[in-house]
DNA sequence: CGCTCTCGAACGAACGTTCGAACGGAAGCT
DNA sequence: AGCTTCCGTTCGAACGTTCGTTCGAGAGCG
């Protein structure tokens, strides 16, 4: 039910301080959910007062609406990026994953609020950032599609994306990055493996990642 | 914050009502989540009035504490069944698969709120919560560790466990049972061969679970 | 003066919770 | 049996609080 204005844009100033603010709310959204976390705690967050934020944007919905947008973009934007020139599936697969988690310690809020808020919103809004997801889930599909094209398993391609995201996104449910005992990096390649070799395949198996 | 009267049991019709308005509840906040769930959508959903709740219950805390409570207990019941006299470690990881995802088909709203809210309550409600699911992670992980025993492979057996989780818990995001295009126990297959041989892995693999 | 930005104060709505009264059946008494 | 008393159960109405949002005024600047 957001009017969704496409006319935001006034001065680099403006934009710069509404992101300041986006980031400030993905912040508390991330820590006490969306519907916990009150504007004026969101105002404070943001080190602005509570009248102010509607300078910036026309209401909550908003807010969330404008991170999930921003960050299914981002994400879409560097799988592309890091999917160029690369054509062994393998590669291309572990690139997408890499990506994904790197993203994920790169914008942690955002990552979070957009994997726990994936249906508060409605109307209007749910459907573009719906087509976002699609699209993403889409290209990663494609690339799971892709690793088996010379094998005959009966491993249901959707099924196993699904569950690709699964283990991707169960991240913000308990990664911790103060106490995290392991990087990013180091985790990536993990799942990396987990996901292409399984985790009770023995040891003389060839490598598809690194 | 939950005083958590151990002296609740009265009668066993005032058992089962409030096991009624247990349900009731968990179908409320997984439908529309804890916080945006209002007390008067509980007692409609339960057939009761807004106060007629307070009866069996002293806060809505208390009706999320009781419905994970109940949930984690239940998990933990059943993987204990389901491993009796089962030795070998890849049927003991397909039951205890198996045995979670099918809990998550016959209690899916409680499933939904218990994967969902995990941080929603403080203080010794959720102490008494974390336990129990704490307990049910080691006793996962140790059926995990149980599976590579004669390899020597560099995957780390809790970051494996953890990716199992979120292989398993992000069933709630997508798996709808109406228009369901694959049963539960397929899909518990599927995700057993997928954690076990991996993707990727050549047809001819011996296989683990069944 | 006009325009962008900021804010204190207040609004109506919705929330979780409480209160006191009413109902109904079992138990106790004569 | 009749009558009273009690207790488990239910509810309408209201309480105080917090929420998202609005309004009008003020500040800084060209």
């Amino acid at each position: 039910m957001l009017p969704l204005d496409t006319q935001p844009k006034r001065t680099p100033a403006f934009d710069s301080k509404r992101l300041h603010l986006l980031a400030a709310a993905a912040r508390a959204f991330s820590e006490m959910g969306y519907d916990r976390a009150s504007m004026r705690r969101v105002a404070a967050e943001a080190q602005l007062s509570l009248a102010g934020i509607y300078h910036y944007v026309a209401s909550k919905e908003e807010l969330l609406y404008w991170i999930q947008i921003h960050t299914f973009d981002s994400l879409l934007r560097g799988l592309r990026a890091c999917l160029e020139g690369v054509v062994d599936p393998r590669l291309r697969f572990a690139a997408a994953v890499r990506n994904h988690v790197l993203h994920f310690g790169e914008n942690m809020p955002e990552l979070k609020v957009c994997a726990r808020e994936l249906d508060t919103l409605d109307g209007g809004a749910y459907d573009e950032v719906y087509d976002r997801r699609r699209r993403y889930f889409e290209a990663m599909h494609e690339i799971v599609r892709g690793l088996h094209a010379s094998c005959s398993l009966s491993l249901d391609s959707w099924l196993a994306t699904a569950s690709l995201f699964g283990m991707l996104n169960w991240l913000y449910q308990w990664y911790k990055p103060d106490r995290a005992q392991v990087s990013l990096d180091h985790l990536a390649e993990q799942q990396i493996a987990l996901f292409l070799n399984g985790y009770a395949a023995s040891g003389n198996n060839k490598r598809g990642n690194e």
